[in-house]
DNA sequence: TCGAATTCAGATACCGATTTCATCCGCGCA
DNA sequence: TGCGCGGATGAAATCGGTATCTGAATTCGA
C-alpha cells in the first residue's frame, strides 16, 4: 500500500472535522480551541476563528455531553401525538424550549405501560436532562425507575399513584361537574356518560366529577347509560352505538374527551339522531371545528398549549434546582362553553 | 477536610453506575463487561449479569455513540406540530421508529428559514443519523448544509430547489385540479382561491394545479378572487373576509390547506354566508369533523400518516445504504371526497 | 532592572463506552 | 509429558470534547 498520509491528514473523506483538525490548522493546541469555543480569552482568537470557519467546524455535542453530564435534551412521552390536545401540549413545550438550546425527544406511548417502560429506559440511556410525561396509567412504574435515577420528571395532564412529583393538571372534576349541572339545569334526567379508562387521571376524575355533579342535583347515572371506553375515536363510536340501543335512550350525553366525542358524533350522525332536539351533547376538550358544526358543540374547554408551557417551565426549574424536595402542583381551570348542542330536555320533567 | 474515600468509591451519590462499577463488582475487566453486553461469549456471564442486575446498570448511550458514530436518533423538522396533518405525519414516522431503537428529535420551524437553519445546526451537533423534514421554503439552505455533512435527508411533503434528495410527496397539482374541475362542473364561474405561500411546494403546486384545472375548462381566475395567504387559520380568516367584500362575490372557493380552511369557514360563518347555497367550499386536507359539519365538507384528501411511514422507510434505507447516488421520489395520490359543501352554482351559466 | 503577580498556552487526564492486541488458559493430540 | 491451538481475558488506545495542572511569557510595581 502506498502512503496516503495526505488523505489522512488533509481531506478526511466524510469525517466531520474535530477540534483536533481545527487546532492543527490554527497551529494551536486543542485546549486553546476549546477555550475559544467557551469564551475564555485567547490570544490567537482570529486564527482559531478562521480555522473553524474554513472547516465549518461544529463541536460534537456527544463528546461535550459525555464530559459535562448534560445532554441539553428532554424527553416527552405522550399517549398519542395525533390527538390535538397532546399536539397542542407539545407545541407549548416546544415554544419554551426554543429560547434555549434544548432539544425534544418525542415518544408515543399508545397508552401502553409496556411501551412507556421501554421508552423510558431508552431515554435513560440517552441521558436526557429531564422528562415530561403523560403516564399511560396511574399505576405506571416507569416514573419510579426514572426517579431512582434522579432524572427530573414533570407530569402533564395525568397523575400517578405515588407522590413526590411535579404536576401540571386541569380541574377535570370541576369541568365534568359543570357539564353535569348544565345538562341537569336543562331538565335532562336520562343522562349518559362515555368515560375514558378509569386508571388514568382524566378518565377517573371526569367520571367522578360528572357523577358528583349529578348527585348534587339528586340524580344517579343509570348503569345502562354508563359506557367506559378508551379515549379513542373508535371507542367513542362503539359506546355511542350501545347507548342509542337502550330503551328508552338517553336524552343527553357527556363524552370525556375529544377523540371519543368525534366517534360518538359520527355514530349519532349515522343513526340520524338530531342534536340537540333528540340528544344534548357535551364533551371535554374543544375541537378545531366545534363552533362550525351544526349545531356548534357545547364543550368543556381548557388551555392546552399553556399546560405544555407551564410543564416545561416547571421542568426547567426542577433541572436547575437539582434536588429541591418541595413539589409543585399547578391545576388550571376549565371553562364550559355553551354553544348549540345542548338544549332543554324534550319531555320536561314534572315540577316539584 | 476529612477523607471521604468511602463515599467516593462506594456510594456514588447520584452518579449513574458505569461499566467500571459493574466490572469491579463482578471482578472482571470492563472489556469483558462490554463483550457481555454485546453478545460475545463470556465465561463469567452469570457474575456479570448479576452485577448489572444489582446495580441496575444501563450503558451510557452517549459514550456508545461517541465511539460508534451512530446516535440511533433522527431529527424531524416540521413547520407546525399543531397542524393535524403534520401531527399525523409524525405519528406515522413514530410508528416505524418503534420497531427499532431509534429516537425522534422533534423541531417546530414555524415556517421560518432562520429557525430551520439554527435547528439544523443543533441537530448536526447532536449528530443525528438522519433527518426528515418539511422545509420552510423551496429556497431553504439548511438541507444543503446537512448534505455537505453527509447527513441523510428525506423531504416530506415539500421540495427544495436543488436536487439530489429523496422525497415523499403527494400529487398536489392533480388534487387541486380535481377540485377546480369539480367546481366548474357544477357550473361555477366566479371561483375564488385561497392559496398558501408560493415559495412552498404545496402552496405553489396547489395554486398552479387549480389554475390549470380552471384553464382546461376555459376559465381564468380573476385577480380579485385570488388571495395568497400563509397556511394559518388567521390567514384563511382574513383572506375569506377580503373575498366576501368583492362585488360580485365569488360563488365558490378552494382553500389550499386545512388550517386556512378552518379560518375561512369561521369567516363565512360569521358573515352568515350559507354553504353551499351561496358559496361552494372545497379545501385541501381532510379534517376530523369535516363530515360532521353542516353541510359536510367536500375536501381533497390524502394519506397523511402513510407519508410519514414511507418517508421514514426511505430514510432507513438511505441510512443503511450510505452514499447510494440514486434518489427516490414517491408521489402519493390525492382523492376528492365530495360531500355536501359544494353544489351547483346559484345562477346557472348560459348553455353553449 | 529585577522580582512577583498575573495571563495564557500546551500537555494530559478524564467522561464511559468499544476494540485491538497481546496474553493466558485449558484442551486435545502425538 | 509436551506442544499447538482456539477461545476468552485484561491492558490500553480510542472516540471528541473539557478541565486541571504546570510551565512560560507578559505585565506591573518597586
Amino acid at each position: 500500500m502506498k502512503s496516503v498520509s495526505e488523505f489522512d491528514s488533509d481531506s478526511p473523506r466524510h469525517r466531520a472535522p474535530t477540534i483536533k483538525d481545527v487546532a492543527a490548522r490554527a497551529g494551536v493546541s486543542t485546549a486553546t480551541v476549546s477555550r475559544y469555543l467557551n469564551g475564555s480569552p485567547v490570544r490567537q482568537a482570529a486564527l482559531v476563528r478562521d480555522a473553524i470557519e474554513a472547516l465549518a467546524f461544529r463541536p460534537n455535542q456527544l463528546a461535550r455531553s459525555l464530559k459535562s453530564g448534560s445532554t441539553r435534551s428532554i424527553g416527552v412521552l405522550v399517549p398519542d401525538i395525533a390527538n390535538p390536545f397532546f399536539a397542542d401540549v407539545v407545541k407549548g413545550i416546544e415554544s419554551v424550549l426554543r429560547t434555549g438550546e434544548y432539544s425534544l425527544l418525542l415518544c408515543n406511548t399508545d397508552e401502553s405501560v409496556e411501551r412507556e417502560r421501554s421508552v423510558s429506559l431508552t431515554l435513560l440511556q440517552k441521558r436526557v436532562d429531564g422528562i415530561l410525561m403523560a403516564p399511560a396509567t396511574e399505576q405506571s412504574e416507569a416514573p419510579l425507575i426514572l426517579r431512582a435515577r434522579h432524572v427530573p420528571v414533570v407530569f402533564v395532564d395525568r397523575r400517578i399513584a405515588s407522590d413526590g412529583f411535579d404536576y401540571v393538571l386541569v380541574d377535570n372534576a370541576a369541568g365534568a361537574r359543570q357539564a353535569a349541572e348544565h345538562l341537569v339545569s336543562l331538565g335532562h334526567e336520562r343522562i349518559a356518560l362515555i368515560s375514558g379508562p378509569l386508571d388514568t387521571t382524566p378518565g377517573r376524575e371526569r367520571h367522578a366529577g360528572f357523577e358528583q355533579g349529578l348527585q348534587a342535583c339528586g340524580l344517579e347515572i343509570r348503569p345502562e347509560y354508563l359506557q367506559v371506553s378508551d379515549f379513542r375515536e373508535e371507542g367513542g363510536y362503539q359506546a355511542a352505538f350501545r347507548l342509542l340501543a337502550t330503551q328508552p335512550p338517553p336524552t343527553a350525553m357527556f363524552v370525556a374527551n375529544n377523540l371519543m366525542a368525534i366517534g360518538a358524533l359520527r355514530a349519532l350522525h349515522s343513526l340520524g339522531v338530531r342534536i340537540p332536539e333528540e340528544m344534548s351533547f357535551v364533551s371535554f376538550d374543544d375541537l378545531a371545528l366545534a363552533e362550525l358544526t351544526t349545531p356548534p358543540l357545547t364543550v368543556v374547554s381548557r388551555p392546552s398549549t399553556e399546560q405544555g408551557v407551564l410543564a416545561m417551565r416547571l421542568l426547567q426549574f426542577r433541572m436547575d434546582q437539582g434536588d429541591e424536595p418541595a413539589t409543585r402542583e399547578i391545576v388550571l381551570e376549565t371553562r364550559l362553553i355553551v354553544r348549540g348542542s345542548t338544549a332543554p330536555a324534550p319531555v320536561p320533567a314534572p315540577a316539584t
